[in-house]
RNA sequence: GCGAAAGUGGCGGAACUGGUAGACGCGCUGGAUUUAGGUUCCAGUAUCGAAAGAUGUGAGAGUUCGAGUCUCUCCUUUCGCACCA
C-alpha cells in the first residue's frame, strides 16, 4: 500500500473499474427491491457549476447507500436540452443551437464522469432529439383527441421594434433586451392544456406524499388555490349585454361601490372608442411586463369607462371602473369592488373618490373608521337590507341563494391555478404537432408523420425563429389537403415534465412507455433538486404523471415518493464601485483576504494591483456576481472525493452551502488523515478475530465510538438526510483512533472494525477512496456492492452517565451516577453536591424534577 | 404585493422529542517536528471577568421548573410568482 494519498491515481483506477465493468447498469429485477433515485436533469449550459455538483453529489450519495442496501438501484442521467440560453449561444458565437447543444453534453458528461457519479450511461437521453419529442408530441395529439387541449389569445410581451416575442427574462426595466424598445403586452392565439381538469386531484394527492417537505406543499397548495365563492351577472345600466363576475365574499356583495374591469376587457374597449383620454390609458396599461410580481407591485391606476352596472339586489348603478391591477386571463376579467372590506380596493377607492361603504361589523374588536381602513375580517352584517344582522358564514349561503333564485349567479369553486400555455414563439424547442387546413380548422398530425423534426443546421439572426423564417418548413399535406404547420413551439418544461418516467425504457422505438418497464421503477423513491423548483416543474411533472395514467402507461398516481430540495450554493463577492455607482466584480480566485492576529476583521485586496476591494454580501453563485467556482479546477487540484466530502459536510442539504476554499481543503486534509490511518494499521498486520467479551475498557470505549457512527450515519441516510453530522461523527472517530495506542492482537482487531467501519459509511460520498482502501483493508469483494456494516446496540450500553443539575435552571454541577440509578438515587446525589448545596443556602425548595439520563432540577425560593 | 422559508462564536454549522448552547470543520493563538516555507502533531479558542461568576441563539413580549426550540408582534435576508431552467 501506498504511504500517501494520491487522489488522481485512486480516482482513475476506481473510474476504470466503473467503466470496464459497466457497474450501474440496471434492469429490472422481479422480486428484487428496487430503488430508484434522481436527480434533476441539467440544462447543458456548457460546464458544470457548483449547484449540479451538489446536486448529483446528494443524489450519488443516497443511490450508492440504497445500493448498499441491497437494491436494484436505478440511478440515470439526461439532458433537459431545449431553451433559450441555445439561441442566445447561437447568436454570440455563430454556432448553431443544436451543435453547440451537442458539444456542451459531450463536455458535461466527462465531467460527470470525473465526479464519480454512478449514473447508467445506457439510458442516457436528450430532449432534443427527435426519439425523445416524437412521443411527446404524440401525447400532445392524444391530449387533443382527449379534448384536454385547446387554443385561445393569450398575452405575452411583445418587442414592437424587433416584431417578436419576449420570455419575461428578457424584458429588463420594461424594455426589450435587444432592441431596447418598450415593450408592449400583447394578445396572440396559444396552445393550452386543461390542468384545470386535475386542480381537484393535484390538490388531493397533496395528501399522499408523506414524504415530500410540508413548504413544497403549502405552496402548491396556495398556487392552485382553491376557493369556494359566488359567480354571478351584473346587468349594464343603458347597454345590452352582463358583466360576468367572480367573489369569494358574497356576504360582503351590498357594499359593492364600484366595478373594476381589466384594460383588455371588451366593455374597456367599447368605452375608449369615443373616449381619447381612456383609450391613453389603456395604450399605457400595455407598458407592464406579463409577470404578476410586476401588477402586483406597480401603482394601482384606474379610469372611469362612464358605464355603469346595476346592483342585483339594491337596483342602484354602481360605475365600472377600467384598473391596471385587474387580470383579463385569470376569471373574466371583471371583479366586484368593496372598499369596505377589501384593502386594495379600499386603496383604489380613496385613491379616486369613490364612496366607502360599511357593511360587515367585527364582534369584539375596536374597529378603526371604515373610511380610514378597511375591514378585512368576516363579522356580522350591518346596512344589508334583508341580510343585516348574519354572520358572514349564513350570509354566504343566503346571499347565493338569493342569487340563485333570480337567476342570474350561482355558487362556484375557483381555482388560482390557470391552464397551462404551452406555446412558445422560439425556434429551440420541440415542434407543436398541429396543422392548420385551408379552411382554417385545426388538425392533429397524424403518428405516422411524426415527429415533426426540427431542422438542426440552421442560421439565427436573433429575431425570428428560422423555422418562422422559412415558408417551406411549415408546407405539409393531410389527406391530400395542403396544410400548414404550426411554427410554435412547446414550453421546455413539457420535456422536463416526464423524462423521469422515459428512463426506464429510453430507447424503446414503438411507444412513449413500456408499462411493464415504468410501472416496474415507477414512482421515482427518491427525486433531488433545487427549491426553485418547487411549484412549476414538479407541479406540471405531477399533472403529466396523472395524464399518463389515464393512458393506460403507468398505474401510479404520482410521480415522485419522497422529495428533497437542496439550497443554493453561494459564495462572497468582491467589488468596487465607480463614482456613477456602477460595481465591477471580481472573482474570489482573483482576491486575497488579510486577517488581523484575533482571525477578524477580513480586509480584501485584488492579487492584480495589491489594492483593496469591497467585501459584499455572501450570494448565489451567477455570472453577473462574478463569484463562481468552476468545479473542474477544484477537481484537477483536490480530486472527486474531497469535493464531494466538502458538499456534503458544509452544509445539511437542504440549507444554502457556501462555498470555501480552506473550507476544501480541511476536507482534503481528513481524506489523508484516513488513509494514513489505515496504512499505519495495515502495516503492523496481527489483528486477530475480534472476540467482544475479551475486550478491555479503552478497547470498549473505541468500538462504543464506532457503533455510535454506525447508528448515526444510518439514521441520517434513513430520516433526516443531515449527512454533515454523520461526516463530523466520523471525524470524532478517527480523532478517537489516532489517540489510541494497542497493538494487541484484540487492540489491532477494534482498530480494524474501526477502520472497516469508516470506509464502509463513507463509500456512498467518497467512492473511489473507498474502493482502494477496502481492498487494502483485506477485502475481495467490491466496497459498491458491499453491506452497510450492522449496529450491535450492546456496543452501544454504558455503565455510568453523566447528569446535570441545575438550581432554578442554571447549570451548578455534574454527576456522575450508574445507568440504573432510580430518581430517588439521582435527587439524593444532586443534594450532596458542595456547588449546589452553596446555591441552596438559606433557600427552600419547592420543586425537584428529575429527567432520567438527562438531568436534575431544583427549584428554591 | 402575494406565497414559502431562514436568522446561533471571527466563519460554515451542531444541539433530532422543551432539558448541559457552540459537536465537527475552517480560521486564529501558543508549542513541538522541519534548514526555511509548507506538511504533520499537541494544547487553547462565545463574550466580560484574576477568579467566583455573570451574560449570550435578529429585536421585543409571552407560556414554562426550564425556551435556540412553543405562541404573538416586528426587523432583515433568501426562494417562487405561470415565457430562465
Amino acid at each position: 500500500m501506498e504511504e500517501l494519498y494520491h487522489p488522481k491515481k485512486v480516482e482513475q483506477e476506481a473510474q476504470k473499474f466503473w467503466e470496464e465493468t459497466d457497474a450501474f447498469k440496471v434492469d429490472e429485477e422481479p422480486g428484487k427491491e428496487k430503488f430508484y433515485c434522481l436527480s434533476m436533469f441539467p440544462y447543458p449550459s456548457g460546464k458544470l457549476h457548483m449547484g449540479h455538483v451538489r446536486n448529483y453529489t446528494i443524489g450519488d450519495v443516497i443511490s450508492r447507500y440504497q445500493r448498499m442496501q441491497g437494491k436494484n438501484v436505478l440511478q440515470p442521467m439526461g439532458w433537459d436540452a431545449f431553451g433559450l440560453p441555445a439561441e442566445n449561444a447561437a447568436l454570440k458565437n455563430n454556432v448553431a443551437p443544436a451543435k453547440w447543444t451537442y458539444e456542451n453534453i459531450a463536455y458535461m458528461k466527462n465531467q460527470l464522469k470525473l465526479l464519480g457519479f454512478g449514473y447508467d450511461w445506457n439510458r442516457e437521453l436528450a430532449t432534443c432529439r427527435p426519439e425523445y419529442y416524437k412521443w411527446e408530441q404524440w401525447f400532445f395529439t392524444r391530449l387533443y383527441e382527449k379534448g384536454l387541449v385547446y387554443k385561445k389569445m393569450s398575452t405575452v410581451n411583445w418587442d414592437p421594434v424587433d416584431e417578436t416575442v419576449l420570455a419575461n427574462e428578457q424584458v429588463i426595466d420594461g424594455k426589450g433586451w435587444r432592441s431596447g424598445a418598450v415593450v408592449e403586452r400583447r394578445e396572440i392565439p396559444q396552445w393550452f392544456i386543461k390542468i384545470t381538469d386535475y386542480a381537484e386531484q393535484l390538490l388531493n394527492d397533496l395528501d399522499q406524499l408523506e414524504n415530500w417537505p410540508e413548504q413544497v406543499k403549502t405552496m402548491q397548495r396556495n398556487w392552485i388555490n382553491k376557493s369556494e365563492g359566488v359567480e354571478f351577472h351584473f346587468r349594464l345600466k343603458d347597454h345590452d349585454g352582463d358583466l360576468l363576475v367572480y367573489t369569494t365574499r358574497p356576504d360582503t356583495i351590498m357594499g359593492v361601490t364600484y366595478v373594476a374591469i381589466a384594460p383588455q376587457h371588451p366593455l374597456a374597449l367599447e368605452a375608449a372608442t369615443n373616449n381619447p383620454d381612456l383609450a391613453k390609458f389603456l395604450d399605457e396599461c400595455k407598458n407592464t411586463k406579463v409577470a404578476e410580481a410586476d401588477m402586483a407591485t406597480m401603482e394601482k391606476r384606474g379610469m372611469d369607462t362612464g358605464f355603469f352596472v346595476i346592483h342585483p339586489l339594491t337596483n342602484e348603478p354602481a360605475p365600472i371602473w377600467v384598473a391596471n391591477f385587474v387580470l383579463m386571463d385569470y376569471g373574466s376579467g371583471a371583479v366586484m369592488s368593496v372598499p369596505g372590506h377589501d384593502e386594495r380596493d379600499h386603496e383604489f377607492a380613496l385613491k379616486y373618490g369613490l364612496p366607502v361603504k360599511q357593511v360587515i361589523s367585527v364582534i369584539d374588536a375596536d374597529e378603526a373608521d371604515i373610511q380610514e381602513k378597511a375591514i378585512t375580517e368576516k363579522g356580522i352584517l350591518v346596512n344589508s337590507g334583508e341580510f343585516t344582522g348574519m354572520t358572514s358564514l349564513e350570509a354566504f349561503d343566503a346571499v347565493a341563494e338569493k342569487l340563485t333564485s333570480m337567476g342570474i349567479g350561482e355558487k362556484k369553486v375557483n381555482y388560482r391555478l390557470r391552464d397551462w400555455g404551452v406555446s412558445r414563439q422560439r425556434y429551440w424547442g420541440a415542434p407543436i404537432p398541429m396543422m392548420t387546413l385551408e379552411d382554417g380548422s385545426e388538425v392533429t398530425v397524424p403518428l405516422a408523420d411524426l415527429p415533426v423534426r426540427l431542422p438542426e443546421d440552421v442560421e439565427m439572426d436573433g429575431v425570428k425563429s428560422p423555422i418562422k423564417a422559412d415558408p417551406n418548413w411549415s408546407k405539409r399535406s393531410y389527406n391530400g389537403q395542403p396544410a400548414t404547420q404550426e411554427t410554435d413551439t412547446f414550453d421546455t418544461f413539457m420535456e422536463s415534465s416526464w423524462y423521469y418516467a422515459r428512463f426506464c425504457c429510453p430507447n424503446l422505438e414503438s411507444a412513449m412507455l413500456d408499462p411493464a418497464a415504468a410501472n416496474y421503477w415507477l414512482p421515482v423513491d427518491y427525486y433531488v433538486g433545487g427549491i426553485e423548483h418547487a411549484i412549476l416543474h414538479l407541479l406540471y411533472s405531477r399533472f403529466f404523471h396523472k395524464l399518463l395514467r389515464d393512458e393506460g402507461l403507468v398505474d401510479s398516481d404520482e410521480p415522485f415518493k419522497k422529495l428533497l430540495c437542496q439550497g443554493m450554493v453561494i459564495a462572497e463577492t468582491f467589488y468596487r464601485e465607480d463614482p456613477s455607482g456602477k460595481k465591477t466584480y471580481f472573482n474570489p480566485k482573483d482576491v486575497r483576504i488579510d486577517i488581523d492576529a484575533h482571525g477578524n476583521s477580513p480586509k480584501a485586496f485584488l492579487n492584480e494591483d495589491g489594492q483593496p476591494v469591497i467585501i459584499g454580501p455572501k450570494e448565489k453563485m451567477s455570472k453577473s456576481k462574478n463569484n463562481g467556482v468552476d468545479p473542474q479546477e477544484l477537481i484537477d487540484k483536490y480530486g472527486a472525493d474531497t469535493v464531494r466530502l466538502f458538499t456534503m459536510f458544509a452544509a445539511p442539504p437542504e440549507q444554502s452551502l457556501e462555498w470555501s476554499e480552506s473550507g476544501v481543503e480541511g476536507q482534503h486534509r481528513f481524506l489523508r488523515r484516513l488513509w494514513k490511518l489505515v496504512h499505519t494499521h495495515v502495516e503492523k498486520k496481527g489483528a486477530a478475530p475480534l472476540n467482544v467479551a475479551e475486550l478491555n475498557e479503552a478497547q470498549r470505549t473505541l468500538r462504543r465510538k464506532t457503533h455510535e457512527t454506525i447508528k448515526k450515519m444510518t439514521d441520517e441516510f434513513n430520516q433526516r438526510m443531515a449527512i454533515n453530522t454523520g461526516i463530523a461523527m466520523v471525524m470524532e472517530l478517527l480523532n478517537e483512533l489516532s489517540r489510541f495506542e494497542d497493538d494487541s492482537p484484540q487492540g489491532l482487531a477494534v482498530v480494524q472494525e474501526a477502520l472497516e467501519t469508516a470506509v464502509l459509511v463513507l463509500a456512498p460520498i467518497v467512492p473511489h477512496i473507498s474502493h482502494g482502501l477496502w481492498r487494502e483493508l483485506g477485502h475481495k469483494d467490491i466496497v459498491m456492492n458491499a453491506t452497510w456494516p450492522k449496529l450491535d446496540e450492546k456496543a452501544l450500553e454504558k455503565d455510568s452517565i453523566e447528569l446535570v443539575v441545575q438550581v432554578n435552571g442554571k447549570l451548578r454541577a455534574r454527576i456522575q451516577a450508574a445507568a440504573s440509578a432510580s430518581k430517588d438515587e439521582l435527587e439524593k446525589m444532586a443534594f450532596d453536591d458542595e456547588n449546589v448545596q452553596r446555591f441552596m443556602e438559606d433557600k427552600t425548595v419547592v420543586k425537584v424534577i428529575v429527567v432520567p439520563g438527562k438531568l436534575v432540577n431544583i427549584v428554591v425560593k
